[in-house]
DNA sequence: CGCGTTCAATTTGTCCGACATATCGAAAGT
DNA sequence: ACTTTCGATATGTCGGACAAATTGAACGCG
């Protein structure tokens, strides 16, 4: 059952990992070997012994990046048993390193990008109102430059998925909920990601640049209408679900929800 | 400046902490003084040398219990300049042991308690329009249960809280979004330390057990409706928000967002 | 005096070796 | 067939040593 762990696929070279700590690139490079699968629910990781074998790599710095992913909840240690993966529902999925490794390491599957934009669906549209009933003068310069950003860059380029990034961050900042607040990286992530991955694999860019749409949610924001910035923010949300994969996967759910 | 952390205070006796790994007690026992404010954002944490010579325990376990907290986004090491307590908005506020924490180490701040109350008002309600198209004939029983268990226990009973934050995960289950089932432990944890909170400091338990109220909102899950669902589950959030700290302190923001 | 350079001290990062502890599984005993 | 004992095994903890990086002060120079 084991003979996966000890196969030679367990080369660790810190693939596209520019992580100056060892403990840290171990995290990354295990921590994207789980999502993706190669180490299903219940599997064991590779003993600490094994694991300092073949890459000479020493027990503290091995263990040091075990304790990272055991405080996401990926993995429980038992003394004799091993290490072990625990079933997704317990991971932080919204972990914005999750995130990431999900989208680094190859396509992540599909109920995962539709699970995200579900998430995005529930707390955008309820932050959009928050922020638009406290949100203060600072706040709204945010928005202003990210709109800037957003309308003077194409959207092929990266540098316009972070500005549509730091778009939805301002939503997040502006509620000024520290909790809503703590979810920004994850949120942030699966946005950045989401975008990209639409745009790098959708062969058809009819899409358009949704400055407007963005704007027309920072209007009623500045103009502190909670309803109208949720109903807008709802529907931005909805226009990027809808063509993100075409309706046939993610047409159910989300549509009876809009009010 | 450090006088903090050389101070006497340092007593590491793993209060009220049954673990067994020493790691494991230590990052409790640092995690609930950072979010108590013993080390406020940006302060440092006791070296590793002045750790392991007040306390005994050795510098490995010590780092160990630094990987767990640095995986939840609490803490930064940099060589030479020790390791600081990162911003609030960077933890994970939604981590089970953050929240564990947080109502572990005294009264939470009323700016927790409202913000996961928020977040409780933004999740819940769409999570019961999921469930409501979602549900299966195994997920319905849960819900039973827990109704079952609500009914026969006083609600200043400690197994009341149980029965009551087995309902909400219930509807997060039955969502079968995998996302929203990662936040389960939080949310989970927040209703339940939240609602016992809450019937420990009021004086007037003038109410009354709001399990009809949860039957309701199994009802319209059982009968596939979203719509209901989600508003009878949106006054059921507010509720218990009301009922919390008074209109006072929570009037503003959700009751302008109910549709 | 202002400014960049060099250097040494300090703190985290890594490695090594050893023992402690818990747990599983097989073997022995009843 | 059941229980107990015991050894093997993997994680948990400890101690010491050195490497790497960064800070801050001393130094030299224009």
């Amino acid at each position: 059952m084991s003979d996966k762990l000890n196969a030679p696929g367990l080369a660790f070279d810190t693939q596209a990992a520019p992580e100056k700590r060892k403990n840290e690139s171990i995290a990354d490079w295990l921590g994207r070997q789980i999502v993706s699968g190669v180490y299903g629910c219940g599997d064991p990781i590779p003993k600490e012994m094994d694991f300092l074998a073949q890459t000479g790599i020493s027990r503290g710095a091995y263990r040091e990046a075990l304790r990272r992913l055991a405080g996401k909840g990926m993995l429980v240690t038992r003394t004799r048993s091993g290490t072990r993966v625990t079933p997704r529902e317990s991971w932080s999925l919204l972990d914005p390193d999750v995130v990431r490794w999900s989208f680094e390491s190859g396509a992540p599957p599909d109920w995962y990008i539709r699970a995200l934009y579900e998430m995005r669906a529930m707390i955008e549209p309820p932050a959009a109102a928050f922020a638009a009933e406290r949100r203060t003068e600072a706040d709204l310069q945010l928005f202003r430059d990210a709109l800037q950003a957003m309308r003077y860059c194409e959207m092929t380029e990266d540098s316009w998925h972070q500005a549509d990034a730091s778009f939805h961050r301002a939503i997040l900042i502006s509620s000024h909920n520290p909790v809503l607040l703590s979810l920004e990286s994850g949120i942030c992530a699966a946005v950045a990601y989401t975008t990209a991955f639409r745009y790098r694999d959708m062969p058809n860019p009819h899409t358009r640049n949704p400055v407007d749409e963005h704007a027309a949610v920072f209007e009623r924001i500045e103009a502190r209408d909670p309803v109208g910035a949720r109903r807008l923010m709802s529907e931005l949300v909805d226009t990027a679900l809808l063509d993100s994969k075409g309706t046939t996967v993610f047409d159910l759910g989300l549509p009876t929800l809009k009010v």
